[in-house]
DNA sequence: AGCGTGATCTTT
DNA sequence: AAGATCACGCTG
């Protein structure tokens, strides 16, 4: 399948994160390493109009990112352990992303299983902070975009409205209500809900 | 159900 | 300068 290009990512952020469920997220790595997820699960995160979003307040060091141009990433270090991706939306200087939740590994699974430290396929990137682990993403990739050798997204059929999943966003105290989160209904790779 | 862990943001 | 918060994962 071909790639997605910059055009696909200059869309309304609650839109965009729909339409990335089912397609395979993929990463290069030297040594012909090739990492490829399918994505389960997404958020929106809006702009301005959303006080859970790091961008609702204007510009800042953090957050500037958001700002750029569509399909970048933007990664940043979060609870002090884990890394949470996040590929930006809209035009240039209208801040959005959406967080990558959960992917369902497609490709280089014995490598993520070495960094994850376990070999259950289910676990290896059911998880914002697990995916990064997984796929070795960390600040070092916040900026980077997909149109590189190195990042990239193969475009994939739409899935049919059935098959998707709506609930509000995990973890987050602003905006709770907003039902912002997109996940593949049944697929085994969506994060577990925490505080059930 | 609880806690580690550190950058970022808000308030003094 | 200090304090609160946090788009999480793991243990028990």
């Amino acid at each position: 399948m071909e790639r997605l290009e910059q055009q696909f990512y200059e869309l309304p952020t609650l839109e965009l994160s729909e339409k990335l469920l089912g397609k395979i997220f993929v990463r290069l790595l030297p040594g012909n390493i090739a990492l490829k997820g399918r994505i389960v699960e997404t958020e929106a995160y809006c702009g301005r109009e959303d006080e859970a979003c790091h961008a609702w307040r204007g510009k800042t060091s953090r957050n500037r990112i958001m700002f750029q141009a569509p399909g970048t990433l933007y990664v940043y270090f979060s609870y002090g352990c884990h890394h949470l991706l996040n590929i930006v939306t809209e035009a240039e200087n209208t801040p959005g992303a959406v967080l990558i939740r959960a992917m369902e590994p497609v490709e280089g699974a014995l490598f993520m299983q070495e960094r994850r430290g376990t070999s259950l396929k289910t676990n290896l990137m059911s998880g914002p902070g697990k995916l990064t682990k997984a796929l070795a993403i960390d600040c070092s990739c916040n900026g980077k975009n997909l149109f590189s050798e190195e990042f990239f997204v193969e475009n994939a059929p739409p899935l049919p409205n059935r098959m998707i999943g709506t609930s509000t966003r995990v973890g987050i105290s602003k905006s709770r209500e907003l039902p912002w989160r997109k996940f593949i209904l049944n697929n085994p790779h969506v994060s577990k809900v925490r505080g059930v």
